[in-house]
DNA sequence: ATTGTGGCCTGCCCGC
DNA sequence: TGCGGGCAGGCCACAA
């Protein structure tokens, strides 16, 4: 599923559209639009606005867009989220085929936003369960600091005095952006740790641990190709054993999340 | 403020 | 073979 290394290949992609001129939009299904705004008028607003930057923050990708038709109105930011089964495609090319948990399947009613560019091009969004959505201005102060950038003293903020389990944190977007549930086992897998711990709980050496590992595995699931390359994802399923140790992983939910880690290693 | 829970959305897979 | 139920999880509204 899309995740903060998925999104950081959308993100490459889409830099093909940046200095293109936004021709049209087609809002497929209006529900997608998110924030309270109309689907006619997020389309009206983008239309005829230069793309001008594609950046992402967590698992959220921004198109910055120039002023347009009226310059003195000055830019706006189109925030692209992909939910658990959204694929972004440029002119017709997707940079991921495939995501876990989803369809390859092309149907034409999961292209639930479409820009046409001037000249040529398009840039489509299919989320073929649709809990992403397209946001006008996103708040991007609302998230945390970036998972692929984060630092001892972000990750020590972000967890200090908290009572909410290790997971849970992680996986809050507004103290940490970019951590979904299989990126969070496998950092917690690695680090040692116990995803019920309390957050706060956490001593100087689990912190290091788990701020050196972050980065790192990110980066690693990059160049593997992707959030479920991790070393712990084959054995998320019943009767899996920990490929550490060899101990049989414990299923449980935390942070509402289905969770797989071992009980012999992460305490 | 913090933390927890349920709902949304829908394709897919399993068991009957 | 068809059918129904459960599952997947990012995000948000809402409750305590």
């Amino acid at each position: 599923m899309p995740e903060l290394p998925e999104v950081e290949v959308y993100r490459a992609a889409a830099q093909a559209v940046v200095g293109r001129t936004v021709a049209g939009v087609a809002v497929r299904d209006p529900r997608f639009v998110r924030g309270g705004v109309a689907p006619g008028e997020l389309a009206s607003r983008v239309t005829g606005r230069r793309v001008t930057a594609a950046r992402r923050r967590g698992k959220l990708l921004v198109l910055d867009l120039g002023g347009g038709r009226s310059p003195a109105v000055g830019g706006l930011r189109l925030g692209l989220r992909f939910g658990m089964t959204g694929r972004l495609l440029v002119d017709g090319a997707g940079p991921i085929e495939r995501l876990l948990h989803s369809s390859g399947r092309a149907e034409p009613r999961w292209d639930r936003l479409v820009l046409r560019f001037v000249g040529d091009g398009e840039l489509v969004v299919r989320d073929p369960r649709m809990l992403g959505g397209a946001v006008l201005d996103p708040d991007e102060d609302a998230l945390g600091p970036d998972a692929l950038t984060l630092t001892l003293a972000e990750l020590a903020t972000a967890l200090d005095r908290s009572a909410a389990p290790l997971k849970a944190r992680l996986l809050d977007q507004s103290k940490v952006a970019g951590i979904g549930n299989l990126v969070a086992d496998e950092l917690l897998w690695r680090s040692g740790l116990a995803p019920a711990r309390r957050a706060g709980s956490l001593d100087e050496a689990e912190r290091r641990r788990l701020a050196r590992a972050a980065p790192s595995t990110l980066r690693l699931l990059m160049r593997r190709g992707g959030s479920h390359t991790g070393d712990l994802m084959p054995a998320r399923a019943p009767g899996g054993r920990c490929p550490r140790d060899g101990a049989e992983l414990r299923r449980s939910t935390v942070g509402g999340r289905t969770t797989w880690w071992c009980p012999l290693h992460q305490h």
